[in-house]
DNA sequence: GATGTCGTCATCCTTTCGGATGATTTTGCT
DNA sequence: AGCAAAATCATCCGAAAGGATGACGACATC
């Protein structure tokens, strides 16, 4: 992956430099400019089209990954059965040190729960009795706390720390 | 398809035209030549992989379904955490039966995934190479198909229905 | 009694989301 | 070639969320 972008510098700089030397060698013509301009892009495009194919080509051969891929495939759910992702029968216990580190209260936790569960500050206010102002204060801090910009982000934060199902 | 190239056409048109303007405007410096390939070079590399990554990208058929690589992030935890909730070691199979029955389409369920990791729709946006609104109409589809009124309310019924690692 | 933390509430302002709707383009299938 | 589904993009508008900041009371601790 590295070596594309070194790849890349060194045709770069070995085109343009031959480009330049040809330039006042031999393509002095009207317009050269814009010959020289046009030739530069074309390459550059073609060469851009080709290291755009190349990094995200999907390894078919490589090593690890691969052998995951391929097995999924044919992981199919049996008709319409619903069972799905029974996330815990066992209650569940958070992550107390984690929230501890962070200095994540125990109101904030309990807040951010009911967000992870799909609840915007209005439902979340009625539901413990407060108003949504402290409920967006509460966010706000946990946000800060998680390092997160929006509430997606929280939840997805909290869960990858354990502190949520 | 055809658009693209005459955009490239276009692109490269209006780029040469500036540029030699300004070349002869503004930036008479020494190496000009340079400067003006270099920055000829970058540009339509750039645009070479936008275009290489737009015109290949891959069209998951009915019948043949391409799994994504899974990119497994990898979280720091200070020390004492007791390895909580692992996100997936092994590859994430989405339950198709659940996502077919509720007509979500393939791009809708990728959109999904990608809320469900916190980003917004411009972040979104941007790493899928469509605009904004397109990604709020994605939203607004599935939200709808999913029966959720908001975001975090999705990402819940996605994961319990599996459809979301 | 001073200090500190936590929970509560507020206001102002900006950004982001979501709903409704219509249009165009691309693509898959017949 | 033509149709249907999916994907793309847009605009308008209201609602929700988020940031910054200040304030106040309860409670524990030193």
């Amino acid at each position: 992956m590295k070596r594309h972008v070194l790849i890349f510098g060194l045709v770069g700089g070995l085109l343009i430099a031959t480009l330049q030397y040809t330039e006042y060698r031999f393509v002095i013509i009207e317009h050269s400019v814009e010959v020289y301009g046009a030739l530069v892009a074309i390459l550059f495009a073609a060469f851009g089209i080709w290291l755009g194919l190349r990094i995200t080509r999907r390894r078919e051969t490589t090593n690890e990954i691969v052998r995951e891929t391929v097995v999924v495939k044919e992981v199919l759910v049996p008709a319409e059965a619903p069972a799905p992702f029974v996330p815990n029968s066992v209650p569940f216990a958070p992550n107390t040190t984690q929230q501890q580190n962070l200095g994540i209260t125990a109101r904030e936790l309990e807040i951010l729960a009911l967000v992870a569960r799909g609840l915007s500050n209005r439902e979340i206010a009625n539901q413990l009795f407060v108003s949504e102002n402290t409920v967006k204060t509460h966010c706000a801090r946990a946000f800060d706390k998680l390092g997160a910009a929006r509430r997606t982000q929280a939840v997805q934060r909290g869960k990858e720390l354990g502190l949520l199902p």
